[in-house]
DNA sequence: TTGTATTAGGCAATCGATTTCTTGAATACA
DNA sequence: TGTATTCAAGAAATCGATTGCCTAATACAA
């Protein structure tokens, strides 16, 4: 059996609470017995146990986060910087993943609130303009804090990326790199992707540039789609002589394609992507791409998050945050001409 | 304030204990009373608070994992792979992550066991011949597990990959492509790059080959490192036709280095990694590597886990189980001739 | 001397469940 | 009819802490 803090106590002759109070640096206690219940407390190798330090204080210091799948490296990096930022406050980090499916994600942040986490991060699969789950976290009062996928029509804390600056940083630097035919292999995903596109959009019209429509050819979200898409763009006239990607893995699919048709990249197409993956100088040409600034992400999420924790009166007066990361270019090999 | 059942049993004017044991399925409740106290849950939305009944059942149907990096595609994977295998059984994660820092991986897990998690797994960063962590988590007898980094003299259950196996197979591999002057890059690690090495030998030795010691070169664990040792080893003659690197990072590496003097792989040089990372098929060229059975070592390793919270009685009869996956080689373009 | 503060520490209730043991009523059996 | 058995439900103790209020002792001021 564990040592509890009534075992302290019947050693040294005083009570629970007077352990409870020196453990916890609070109340008066005089410095002698405080001594000797600390080292009563080192001496039976006392640890608390937070479990039923819990039940009473409903604080767990635990939170959840609730994301489609760690394994991608996007994840996994904000669930680093997450457990990094929320350590210092005597937190830790309860995992979770949904695979993308809406009701999984459902049950599982159900199961999360019944362990009583004093919080929740959660990078949503919910289909849009389905806020059951969000009102269900609203009513038992735990605050939450939307990362990467902003959810429509909802008032909440959101961290992400700003995704059109995507779009736009990538497209100008194509521009910036003397490109003027300049394509688009665009994502599947309705919010995200769409945003790139509009970015690419605004960025050709900033700088008084037309580019016919057959210039923007949907690549999926993979490198195996983005091969394709990127056949297809070839087949356009005049050849494109850069292109911006919804992502890296397209853009990576992309480059295969062009060096497939005897290209060269940089020489004849630039290419751009963007997440700025692991790995991404490793390649066949190293790729330009788009910091998504994924460790601010976590960090101001789980910032955010504590912020929330903090306050007891969740102050109903303030809105809500939206906190958009800046994107940044990172030049490699694959503009670089 | 949350539905507890108090609510519940008082509304219905019956105990909290009723209320207990209909929701648990257990005990002999009637029919009737059954479907009061459940019509009643559910219209008030009960959920269970897990802290309270953690408190006395002793159970936190929560296991700790502590890994070095979980930004690593390595244990990422591990970590996604805990995390399916046990929530069928209701289980929950808390990661934590000790940077490589045995100090702070330490007060980690001792911080994950004051949350009274039921089990541990850890890909452990202690030095050699430093079991007090271990020691510890014994005293308090709390199940656990260690993955991927065995630890030399602790009777532990221990799930990792056989690494010699990796160097054979890899080796044999090249052997079986037909080269004859065959290198090894190998690693800093002590423990797992040493097997490695020695299975690189095995295979030579089970072939009647001999290779000179210059054959044999230290290649880090990283792509900037591997190129490095790459050049060193071309330097050796004959120039190598194959190479057997320590980990997929080193290999692409050295393809790098193969490629900058104008050979090819695989036609003059074929490379062979280990580790089968994510996107290792989008590569420069697609690089054969062996496979470590990533998710295996994470759903074996929570599989013995569940195992051992399972019973009560810490079985001291049986010596821990070690298991060993055996990886499996991934043939791409590197290798294929 | 009396009254008021201050200090050190403890009592009892509480958090929200589970567990063990009882109890009273209904039913079965002799 | 009397006794044994079964059944549904509850009382009380417990898990290991925290919290608010109380008390006794000492110090200080009037």
């Amino acid at each position: 059996m564990a040592v509890t803090m009534q075992d302290i106590a019947r050693d040294l002759n005083v009570s629970v609470v007077t352990v409870s109070k020196v453990l916890r640096n609070q109340g008066r206690i005089s410095a002698v017995t405080r001594k000797r219940v600390l080292r009563r407390a080192k001496d039976l190798h006392y640890r608390m146990n937070w479990v039923a330090r819990s039940l009473v204080t409903r604080r767990t210091y635990t939170i959840g986060l609730l994301l489609p799948d760690f394994t991608h490296p996007f994840f996994a990096e904000i669930a680093r910087a997450v457990a990094q930022t929320v350590r210092p406050h005597g937190y830790h980090v309860i995992i979770s993943y949904s695979e993308e499916d809406p009701k999984l994600e459902i049950s599982e942040a159900d199961s999360l609130l019944a362990r009583q986490v004093d919080g929740l991060i959660i990078a949503s699969s919910q289909p849009v303009r389905r806020l059951t789950l969000f009102k269900q976290i609203q009513a038992r009062k735990v605050p939450y804090v939307l990362i990467d996928r902003p959810i429509a029509g909802l008032q909440a804390p959101f961290v992400g990326v700003d995704n059109r600056a995507i779009g736009r940083l990538a497209t100008e630097h194509l521009i910036a790199r003397g490109c003027v035919h300049i394509g688009h292999l665009r994502g599947p995903d309705i919010g995200i992707a769409a945003q790139r596109l509009q970015g690419y959009r605004e960025a050709l019209a900033n700088h008084g540039l037309r580019m016919p429509t057959s210039y923007v050819v949907d690549g999926g979200h993979g490198d195996q789609t983005g091969y394709e898409g990127m056949r297809r763009l070839l087949r356009a006239r005049p050849i494109p002589d850069g292109v911006s990607c919804y992502n890296d893995p397209v853009a990576i699919g992309a480059i295969k394609a062009i060096l497939d048709l005897n290209l060269k990249v940089p020489h004849d197409i630039c290419v751009v992507g963007a997440g700025n993956v692991q790995y991404s100088d490793l390649l066949a040409v190293p790729l330009t791409t788009v910091d998504q600034g994924t460790c601010q992400i976590g960090a101001r999420a789980a910032e955010l998050l504590m912020e929330r924790i903090g306050l007891k009166r969740p102050t109903r007066s303030t809105r809500p945050k939206k906190i958009l990361i800046l994107p940044k270019l990172i030049e490699r090999q694959s503009t670089r001409r």
